[in-house]
DNA sequence: CATGAATGAGGTTTCATTCAT
DNA sequence: TATGAATGAAACCTCATTCAT
């Protein structure tokens, strides 16, 4: 961990055990994240989980801070392509069709394993960790702020703010939930008032429009 | 080294500087956990910054895990003394009001110090560190649970998740906010951004309510 | 070992008890070298014979090679500065003092503790070790050469290769003096023959000369 | 990939095949030697020069040090070679004759390849490489010291001694030219030296004898 | 009480060697 | 035979914690 940063897989996989034992790895580092935690990460652990030697560890990862960097590289950029999928099927649409369907798009790749999600949210920032927060974020916000500009019924100032803090009031509350402060059976009821609260705070940052008849 | 002959002192001054070197040793640790990050906060570093030995730590503090809770303990109980202040004060006022003073309360002693926040935010998360968390947090959601049953114009169904949203939301931005993601600068415009997030949230959804007439 | 070179110890000792274990260390790593060879110093070894922790090493030397870097220094340090010493006292005399005076100088400080002579010669070269080699092979070459041309009765062109010869003639033998190629109760004959071996060079190599009268 | 359908061949195609694996292979391990130092000379990287995998190394070598092994006792018995053949060619010479043939032949034989020279005297000794050296060297000697007690016009008492402390005194400045500390470009001048070198002292060290008058 | 030297368990990482393909 | 993925013993190094001074 630290010191001599290096980020590049030793080798690339390229034949199918190769590929097999990297994702074995990939996921046993995952569950040891979850049921043990950062704190009892280590390299002989994941080794163990993952039914493999520590050696073989180190065949596809330089360090143990690269098996943590994939595993994060893996889960945000799938949720930064699921929100860029959703924006991307939503250029146009109303301001309440983006606002419902960008909400449920984030909830549900956080809920799809939750665990995943609460044990990621739980990793000791960095540098290292910080950057990949910051691009994957930077995808979403991204889209988001195209998306907004192609609203069908809105048209918003402080485009970047807003993008900002419509993403970041998603955050918290699904934390809340991934964590288990709100109750995991309360999806459905959870998933309706982050909406609200979405649409609510763009409908008050724009201001309305309607394209063509007016 | 020379015999200790002091008598009657008004405060033990051992004492008085027991309690300054705890003080020193908690603001070492907040220093190293800024400027160098989780990773590289030992026991060693926190003695240099603070200007002691080892030794002096593990007499005010039974181990390094200790140190850290202190000072989480510190901030967060410091947050959920602000909240719960601003809740007192705000018995009974309009739904207006309250998301106002609740929100600017909030970011306000977040970025009273944003470094220190940043700091926290960024701690790995543990049971321990958890259940800190999962305190104070309660006490804040108390609080606010309470004060939003006396709001003079709104009632609400669903309280405890209401309450937990509320809450959530503003944690998203402030944390975008407190590591430099929005820049420090637009704290105003972001407090008021912010203030709508939250007062458009309540008011979806609660029911108007108009304490005269009934 | 490498990498990472660092060579300052991490902590000047200055009390009594730190610099007795520093001694303790330094000598514990000459005999595992002595006794088990490169091969086997581990610095587990090393602590275990020096009756010390593993981390006390570390409390002196950042790293392995740190510590054969203190062991190489202060032997060839001392070589040089007994060089150095003969040659200041040999200054203006005669070709056959210089000869002899140089090579038995040689020979007694390889031979002092020939064990130890022996287990440094057979440390592999790196860049590191090269660099020390060099400096006091450069300290020793220097002192000799302004010696030499203050020779009483004799002129050399050439100065700097007649050094280099001069000096570098005598290693190879006290090399198979320590390795005992040569056994070691015939030290008073072979360094008879190596100071032939050097006088008969010398006085090959240079112009003879009489300083005053003629 | 295709069944193998040879037949006939002059030599066992599989063993020419082989005997230019080993060459590479040993070819390979010089070369890293050169130029990563006996630090970084793992099997990876002498497979990954030679262009063959790790695998193959086995085939051939039992284990890594027979690989150091190999390539010392290659280059060491070469330097043997040379010495007995110079040694046999200067027969019932004269001194001056046989000191300067086996100068030049020694400087000439190290010089062929410098770098491997100096590669191979920067090894760690232990027992097995000392044994190599004791055996190659044991070769030299013996011939030297027959060849000496040929010698046309000299006789030599303690001729052990004499053969030890005249091949010894080779060594030491050799060993400064392979390494640089003397220009390459002087290899002349240096050699003229180190002729004058020996055969000063073998002239020492001897009684003049004419073989025709007893 | 304060100090900081000493400890040693435990984690990371390397690499010679094996063996299924 | 050749390959290179897998192994795991063994080395390095860190740092929380203790304790003599």
């Amino acid at each position: 961990m630290s010191k001599k940063v290096q980020r590049n897989p030793r080798k690339s996989p390229t034949q199918a055990r190769s590929i097999a034992t990297v994702e074995v790895i990939l996921e046993a580092t995952i569950q040891v994240l979850i049921t043990q935690g950062i704190t009892y990460l280590t390299c002989a652990r994941v080794a163990e989980r993952a039914g493999v030697s520590v050696g073989s560890i180190y065949q596809y990862f330089p360090n143990k801070q690269a098996l943590l960097i994939a595993v994060l590289n893996r889960h945000l950029d799938h949720v930064a392509d699921v929100i860029e999928a959703v924006c991307e099927e939503q250029r146009g649409k109303s301001l309440d069709s983006i606002g419902l369907a960008v909400t449920s798009a984030f909830v549900a790749v956080k809920m799809l394993r939750p665990e995943v999600s609460r044990a990621l949210y739980g990793l000791p920032s960095d540098e290292v960790t910080d950057s990949i927060v910051a691009r994957t974020t930077g995808r979403s916000q991204l889209a988001i702020s195209k998306l907004l500009s192609t609203c069908a019924d809105a048209r918003f100032n402080e485009l970047g703010l807003v993008t900002s803090i419509f993403t970041g009031s998603l955050i918290g509350p699904v934390q809340l939930m991934v964590t288990g402060a709100i109750p995991i059976e309360r999806v459905e009821t959870f998933t309706h008032h982050l909406t609200q609260l979405s649409i609510g705070y763009l409908r008050q940052v724009s201001t309305p429009y309607s394209s063509g008849t007016e």
